[in-house]
DNA sequence: ACATGTGCCGTTTTT
DNA sequence: CGGCACATGT
C-alpha cells in the first residue's frame, strides 16, 4: 500500500515527534508528565469536569466504556478526550480514529474538539461517520473489492429499482416478492456483516422462491459492473478486505493509536466487526483478550435502581501495557432505541468481554433536568431487565421545580387543543417556542398538533421531515451529474434518459437495456451504439444520439470547467431547467428555487466528485434556527436534543408501547419502547407534560384506547395528575355526566388496575364524567403487585384486539372475551365473540351487526345518533351533534 | 402521454 | 380513512 497522503501530522503543539517504529502507544514517560502536571496545575481544558468526567478524559490507555447518562456530559468528555490526547503529545490528530453515527455529531465534535484546542483539528481526517470513514477506506483500496476508486453510493431508491430490475430478470413476479422487502433484507443482512455465501440457509429460502441467496449474489454482481455499492458495503467492503488483506489492516493498525466511538449502543454488528478488526493488535492479543477480569459491572439487571452509591474509586490511569487497545466507547444502553434497524444493545451489555480489563466509567451526575423528572425517568427505565444498571442524579434540586405533569385527553384533537393553549399560555410568559417541544411516537400524531397549530397562528417546526436530497427535482439533477461524473452508473442515466421527455419510450429504453447486457457495456455506451445503428426509429434515434452526444461534452468538460459552472450547463443543456420554468403546477418555482439552491451549495466543494459524495453521505438540510417556533418531532429524532419544556402526548398502549413493536419485538420490543419512554423523559429540563387520550383514529375508525402501562412504571411521588381537565367544548359535557363513569362503553380497562383507568378524560372537569372518584386518589402504586402482573398479560392480549395486527385481519375490537364489561350494554351484547385469526375475517361478513339500519345508539366520543348503514362491524352513524362518522359496532350501545 | 381507477398499507430512520 | 404506487383506459 503505498502511504497515506495525509500521514504527515501537521499539528505544531509542542508534542514529541511520533514515536518511531513499532510501539503503538504513547511512552509512558508522557503519561506520567501528564499525571504530574494534572496534580500541580490541571491544564484549563480540564477545569470543570466533575470527578468521573474527568476519570474518563484522563484514562487514555487501554478499553474504556463510558456509561453515560443522557445529559451528563456525553460529548464533553469525548471532545475533552481528545483535546487531552493531543495536548499531551498522545498522539497526531491524523492517528485517532473517532467515529460518530450521524453527520451532525461528526461536525459538533470536530467545532468543540477545535474550541479546545485550536485550529490544529483541521488535521483530524479520521473523525467522521462510520460511513463517512468506510467509503475513505474503501476509495483508496477499491480494488481489492473489485471497484474502481471513483465508485457510485446507491441510494435505497436506486438499490430497490436495480433489484426490481434483477428480480424480473429472473422471471419471478415482482408483486409476489417486492423488491423493497428484499431490499430490507439485504439491508439487514449486511448491518450483519454477511455476504451471500454467508446467510442463513432459511434467509436465502425465504424469498424468491429459495432464490435469495443467488438473487442477493446477483444484487453484488451488479454493483460490481456499475461500480457502484450502498450503504452497508461502505463497511462490509473494508471488513472483507480487512480480512483478506492483512497487509492493509495493519497499515491501520499502525495508524490509529486511539480509538473513540460514540453512541456504542447503537452499533450493529457489522460495525462492531469493523471495530474490532481496526482494535485488534495481532501481536498482542494475549494481553487484552486474556487478562485477569476486570471489575465486572455487578450493577446490572437492576431490577430496582440502584442507589447512586459512590462509585469504587476506580485507578485514575491503569498501567500502561504493551499490547492493550486505546479502544473508548461511550455509549448509554437504557437510550438503545435502533434496534430495528440493527442495532445491537448486546454490543455495550458484552464490552467487559470483548476487552477484558475494561475501564467502565458511570456518569450518572446530570446537569439537563430537575429531580421530579429524573426521578420520574429512572424509576420507568428501571422496569427493564438486562441494563448496565445507572441512576441519575442531580445536585440542584429547587422548591418550586415542577412535578411531571400526566393529563388526560378526550381525544387527540383535544389532546392538541390542550397542548396548544399549555403552549400560548407559557408564551405569555415570555418563554420561547423554541424551547418547547412535542415529541410523537409516530409522525402520523403531528398533524392533528400542526392543524392545531396553523389555526392558533402559533409557529411551529417540523424535524425530521422530507429532506431536500430526496426531492425529486434534486434527484434528477443529481442523477445527471452521476453521469457525467461515473459514465457505468445506469440506474442515474435511466433516470433520467426521458426527463425531461425526449419520446424515448418504454421500447426505446429497452433497446438501451438489451445492447448494455449483450455487449457487456454501460447504458450510455450502448446508447452511443444505438444512435449510429439502424435498429432503432428515427425519432427515438435522434433523441439518443443527442443524450449520448450531451454527455460525452459534459464528460469532457468534467476536467476543466469549474463544477459549478459545468452544473449549470448541463441543467441547461438538457433542458431539465426548462423543463419546470414550462410546468405550470404550484410546485414548479419551488423546484427551480432548489435547483438553485442546489448549485449554490455546489460551491463548497472542490469538485463534482467531492460534491456527490458529500449528497451521498450527509442527508440533513439546514434548519431555519432564527424563527422562533415549537418543535415538533418524533421520539427518534429528539435523541440527544433538550428542551426548557416538553410534550409527550399519545401515552397509550398500542400506540405507546407500540402495538408493532410488541407483536415482533415482544419482550425486547417493550424494553426498547421503554427505552424510548425514558428518551422522551430525559429530553425535558425543566416542564414536563404527558398525555393520554381516550379515544383516537386508527386507520380511519375511532378506537377507544387505554392508557400507557408506562404511565403506571412511574414514581408516585415525582408525578402529578392533571385533574382539572382542560377546556374541552363539544359533547363531551352533554353526555359526560354519567354512563361511563361507571365504566360503560368501554374506557374500563377490563383486566385491572391502572390507576388511570378512571381518570377524568377530559370530562372530569365537569364532573362525574370520569369519575371525580378518579385522579389523584386512585393514584396507588399498582405496579409490583401481582394483580398488576396479571393486568400487564391481559392488557397485551387486549390491545393486540384494539390495534390489530394486519396479519390476523380486520381491525377488530369486540368485546373482550370472557370480561365483556358492558360494551353491548343495550341490545346484541357482543360479549363472547373471541375472535381469533381467519375466523373474524369471515365473521365480518358472516355475522351481522348487533345493530340494525335506523337504530338509536350512543358512541363515547360523539353521544346519540342514528344508523345510517352497516358494513359488517362498522356502522356509519349520523350523530345528532357531531354528523357522520364510521365507527366499529363495539363502541356503541343501543339507545 | 396523461387521466382516472384499483389495491394495498398504515412506527420509528441514518448513512 | 387517506396516501401512494401501479395499472388500465382514452
Amino acid at each position: 500500500m503505498p502511504g497515506f497522503p495525509d500521514d504527515m501530522p501537521f499539528f505544531d503543539e509542542p508534542a514529541p515527534p511520533p514515536r518511531s517504529g513499532s510501539s503503538d502507544r504513547a511512552p509512558s514517560g508522557i503519561a506520567a508528565r501528564a499525571m504530574a502536571a494534572r496534580q500541580a496545575s490541571a491544564p484549563d481544558y480540564l477545569a470543570g469536569l466533575n470527578p468521573e468526567q474527568r476519570l474518563a478524559v484522563e484514562t487514555t490507555e487501554g478499553p474504556v466504556l463510558v456509561l453515560a447518562g443522557a445529559g451528563t456530559g456525553k460529548t464533553r468528555v469525548l471532545t475533552t478526550r481528545i483535546a487531552h490526547i493531543l495536548a499531551t503529545g498522545r498522539a497526531f490528530p491524523s492517528q485517532i480514529l473517532a467515529v460518530t453515527f450521524t453527520n451532525k455529531a461528526a461536525r459538533e465534535m470536530k467545532q468543540r474538539v477545535g474550541m479546545l484546542v485550536g485550529e490544529a483539528v483541521e488535521g483530524m481526517p479520521w473523525l467522521g461517520t462510520f460511513h463517512s470513514i468506510g467509503v475513505k477506506m474503501l476509495r483508496r483500496h477499491a480494488e481489492l473489492a473489485g471497484l474502481k476508486s471513483g465508485f457510485t453510493i446507491l441510494d435505497t431508491d436506486d438499490v430497490v429499482r436495480l433489484i426490481k430490475q434483477l428480480i424480473q430478470a429472473e422471471g419471478l413476479d415482482d408483486k409476489r416478492w417486492p423488491a423493497r422487502q428484499f431490499a430490507m433484507m439485504i439491508d439487514g443482512w449486511k448491518n450483519k456483516g454477511l455476504g451471500p455465501s454467508e446467510i442463513p440457509e432459511g434467509d436465502a429460502r425465504s424469498f424468491a422462491n429459495g432464490k435469495g441467496r443467488q438473487l442477493y449474489q446477483a444484487y453484488q454482481d451488479r454493483l460490481k459492473t456499475l461500480n457502484a455499492c450502498d450503504f452497508g458495503d461502505l463497511l462490509c467492503h473494508p471488513i472483507r478486505i480487512f480480512r483478506a488483506y492483512p497487509d492493509v489492516l495493519q497499515e491501520y493498525h499502525r495508524r490509529f493509536k486511539y480509538i473513540l466511538v460514540d453512541e456504542y449502543q447503537d452499533t450493529n454488528t457489522a460495525q462492531y466487526m469493523w471495530l474490532r478488526l481496526l482494535a485488534q493488535r495481532p501481536q498482542g492479543e494475549g494481553d487484552w483478550r486474556s487478562s485477569a477480569e476486570g471489575r465486572k459491572p455487578d450493577r446490572a439487571s437492576a431490577g430496582q435502581a440502584a442507589p447512586a452509591e459512590g462509585q469504587p474509586p476506580q485507578a485514575a490511569m491503569r498501567p500502561v501495557s504493551e499490547n492493550r487497545v486505546n479502544i473508548c466507547c461511550v455509549g448509554d444502553d437504557d437510550q438503545s432505541i435502533y434496534g430495528w434497524r440493527g442495532a445491537e444493545v448486546d454490543n455495550i451489555l458484552r464490552f467487559d468481554k470483548d476487552f477484558p480489563g475494561a475501564t467502565i466509567i458511570r456518569l450518572e451526575r446530570n446537569y439537563r433536568s430537575t429531580a421530579h423528572i429524573l426521578g420520574a425517568a429512572s424509576h420507568l427505565i428501571a422496569h427493564n431487565e438486562g441494563r448496565l444498571g445507572k441512576t441519575l442524579f442531580t445536585e440542584k434540586i429547587e422548591a418550586d421545580d415542577a412535578k411531571v405533569h400526566v393529563h388526560a385527553a378526550w381525544d387527540s384533537e383535544e389532546e392538541a387543543r390542550a397542548v396548544g393553549e399549555t403552549i400560548e399560555q407559557a408564551q405569555r410568559e415570555k418563554h420561547n417556542l423554541n424551547d418547547m417541544a412535542i415529541l410523537v411516537r409516530a409522525s402520523f400524531q403531528m398533524r392533528e398538533f400542526e392543524d392545531r397549530f396553523v389555526t392558533l397562528g402559533l409557529n411551529y417546526r417540523v424535524i425530521g421531515g422530507p429532506r431536500f436530497y430526496e426531492r425529486q427535482e434534486i434527484r434528477d439533477a443529481l442523477a445527471y451529474f452521476r453521469v457525467v461524473a461515473q459514465g457505468a452508473d445506469d440506474l442515474a442515466f435511466e433516470r433520467i434518459v426521458n426527463v425531461p421527455k425526449r419520446g424515448l419510450g418504454e421500447a426505446a429504453i429497452r433497446q438501451v437495456h438489451d445492447t448494455s447486457r449483450a455487449l457487456r457495456i454501460p447504458m450510455l455506451e450502448a446508447a452511443e451504439k444505438l444512435a449510429e445503428s439502424d435498429e432503432l426509429k428515427p425519432k427515438p434515434r435522434a433523441a439518443l444520439r443527442e443524450v449520448a452526444a450531451n454527455f460525452a461534452r459534459w464528460q469532457a468538460a468534467l476536467d476543466h470547467t469549474p463544477h459549478t459552472e459545468l452544473a449549470e450547463t448541463i441543467l441547461e443543456e438538457s433542458g431539465y431547467t426548462d423543463m419546470w420554468k414550462n410546468d405550470r403546477s404550484a410546485e414548479a418555482p419551488g423546484r427551480l428555487e432548489n435547483l438553485k439552491e442546489l448549485i449554490r451549495s455546489m460551491e463548497e466543494y472542490e469538485s463534482l466528485r467531492s460534491f456527490l459524495e458529500h449528497v451521498a453521505l450527509v442527508m440533513d438540510a439546514e434548519q431555519q434556527e432564527n424563527l422562533d417556533a415549537v418543535n415538533i418531532m418524533t421520539l427518534h429524532s429528539a435523541k440527544g436534543l433538550e428542551f426548557e419544556t416538553v410534550f409527550l402526548p399519545g401515552w397509550e398502549e398500542g400506540l405507546f408501547p407500540h402495538q408493532r413493536s410488541l407483536d415482533e419485538g415482544g419482550r425486547s420490543g417493550l424494553e426498547e419502547e421503554r427505552r424510548l419512554a425514558y428518551v422522551g423523559l430525559t429530553r425535558a429540563k425543566k416542564n414536563l407534560h404527558i398525555w393520554f387520550v381516550s379515544n383516537r383514529r386508527i386507520h380511519g375508525l375511532w378506537q377507544s384506547t387505554i392508557p400507557s402501562r408506562f404511565l403506571d412504571e412511574l414514581p408516585e411521588a415525582h408525578v402529578e395528575v392533571d385533574e382539572g381537565g382542560s377546556s374541552y367544548g363539544g359533547y363531551g359535557s352533554s353526555y359526560g355526566g354519567g354512563s361511563f363513569a361507571s365504566g360503560r362503553g368501554g374506557r374500563q380497562n377490563p383486566y385491572g388496575a391502572s390507576r388511570f383507568d378512571n381518570l377524568g378524560a377530559g370530562g372530569s372537569g365537569t364532573g362525574g364524567a370520569g369519575g371525580s372518584t378518579s385522579g389523584g386518589g386512585a393514584f396507588s402504586n399498582t405496579y409490583a403487585t401481582p394483580g398488576w402482573q396479571r393486568a400487564q398479560q391481559n392488557r397485551t392480549e387486549a390491545t393486540d384486539r384494539n390495534w390489530g395486527s394486519r396479519s390476523g385481519h380486520a381491525v377488530e375490537r369486540i368485546g373482550y372475551g370472557e370480561t365483556d364489561s358492558g360494551y353491548g350494554a343495550g341490545r346484541g351484547s357482543v360479549k363472547g365473540r373471541t375472535i381469533d385469526g381467519e375466523l373474524v375475517a369471515k365473521s365480518v361478513s358472516a355475522t351481522p351487526s348487533p345493530f340494525t339500519v335506523g337504530d338509536r345508539v350512543f358512541h363515547q366520543k360523539f353521544g346519540n345518533g342514528n344508523v345510517v348503514a352497516i358494513d359488517g362491524n362498522k356502522l356509519t352513524i349520523d350523530f345528532d351533534k357531531a354528523g357522520q362518522k364510521r365507527v366499529l359496532d363495539g363502541f356503541v350501545q343501543g339507545g
